[in-house]
DNA sequence: CGTATTCTTGACTTATATCAATGTCGGTGG
DNA sequence: CCACCGACATTGATATAAGTCAAGAATACG
């Protein structure tokens, strides 16, 4: 597939970069349309690419052992995934599936050490990256470890809308397609759960639902719930 | 503190080492004694140094804004640790604190980039870790997502048991004093559930317990109870 | 020894899961 | 084009795991 100059330009990670530099890079990438509910790579599988997700969204998911799956995290526009080789590991810890229709780009894994070694910046880039991952988990296990449902919903809608929110009139949407059982994977609880509280959120006005649609209308009463201190009333 | 060559050489890490390599690397590097309860850096303090734990046994918590606390890991000795600034980060996410009198080896952070550099495989090390520090958390997520925490207290003790058990007569001792509370903080549940769950293990001859300490006497039985897939009886 | 941690255990409460039924949307094919 | 089907969502009733509250016992320590 032809690759687009312009877009890569406009994300922050490439955006000083020269364009023989660029091209050089461009010249091993490979280019590819990933339609809705299709992956990229799956769970357990050879590592054999890292990717750039340049348009669209991808949901990261593990299945247990025992059937379970959870979501790890969502890969928004710009953002590096798949990089395994990078961390010493032979296979995908995770399935990338399109939540919606999304573009990627991919460069064989064997060209990561060149790859960075040519590109201090984006050796830097991947560090933090992979720090940040790393503290977005342990974000995720200090929620889960000492705050309610309610709480960690409103926690995760609020980065869902602060990463891939759009302005709308009445509020911020959710920009791609998500469900009550996608939120409940996020947040480690149940669809049941989930549609509750929206439902009652709905019902103060915080929030307006759908399917697969979520409009966030009060962020600041949001972030109200997220921060409250527990307190008897 | 005068430095021990041949305690360090027992690490994986550095078994391989060239003698004048190796002297070259511990010649910016300062030991230091830690004194069970003392910390080794402080939650948000800057990222002056990172380390290596050549004997004792750390342990790393964070604390959430409203003030609980939860182990984010703990650090057995040949583990480097604090090493945030090559994640770009400028300070400490966590506090380390010694659960045992411990030995610490520390470098000035800037060291870094030469550290690496003139050391592939401790950068090859390096990376590995952080790629396991990242799945252990998400093993995490995962069981707080899908466990109940009885299976997600055997799941810990018996990693504690592979990572820090001392073999003795009538089974596997846990190395360092660790406290009801130090489970709980480490599974997302509180000291009362842990001290009921121990209790009942107890009661079957699974474990024995006592102030700070751990033993555990049937390794398989527990492995059974943390891999059980939930059945109705 | 007495004082302070750490641990245990019981009684009670509650958040959240589970079970079950029904409703609603939106795309597909007749 | 509209009817139907499957996926998604809502909502009520009930169960239950685990938290909270409370008291006391055991152990270590100065």
């Amino acid at each position: 597939m032809k690759i687009d100059r312009t877009v890569i330009k406009s994300l922050p990670l490439f955006d000083r970069m020269q364009d023989d530099e660029l091209d050089r890079l461009l010249q091993h990438a490979s280019s590819r349309r990933v339609p809705q509910g299709e992956t990229v790579f799956e769970q357990g599988s050879p590592a054999l690419s890292f990717y750039l997700l340049l348009h669209g969204r991808l949901k990261v998911t593990q299945v247990t052992p025992d059937g379970q799956q959870i979501i790890v995290r969502v890969v928004h526009p710009g953002d590096l995934f798949g990089f395994a080789k990078a961390l010493q590991r032979p296979d995908y810890p995770g399935t990338a599936i399109a939540a919606a229709e999304s573009v990627t780009l991919g460069w064989p894994t064997d060209l990561w050490p060149n790859f960075v070694e040519h590109n201090p910046r984006l050796a830097v880039s991947a560090m933090q990256t992979i720090g940040q991952r790393l503290e977005e988990a342990h974000m995720r296990i200090r929620e889960m470890s000492t705050q309610e449902v309610e709480r960690r919903v409103a926690h995760t809608i609020l980065r869902l809308a602060r990463k891939a929110g759009r302005r709308e009139e009445t509020g911020i949407r959710i920009d791609f397609p998500i469900s009550r059982q996608d939120i409940a994977e996020m947040t480690g609880t149940t669809l049941h759960t989930v549609s509750r509280i929206l439902s009652a959120w709905e019902g103060k006005g915080l929030v307006e639902g759908g399917r697969q649609k979520l409009l966030v209308k009060d962020a600041a009463a949001l972030e109200e719930l997220a921060e409250a201190v527990k307190e008897r009333n």
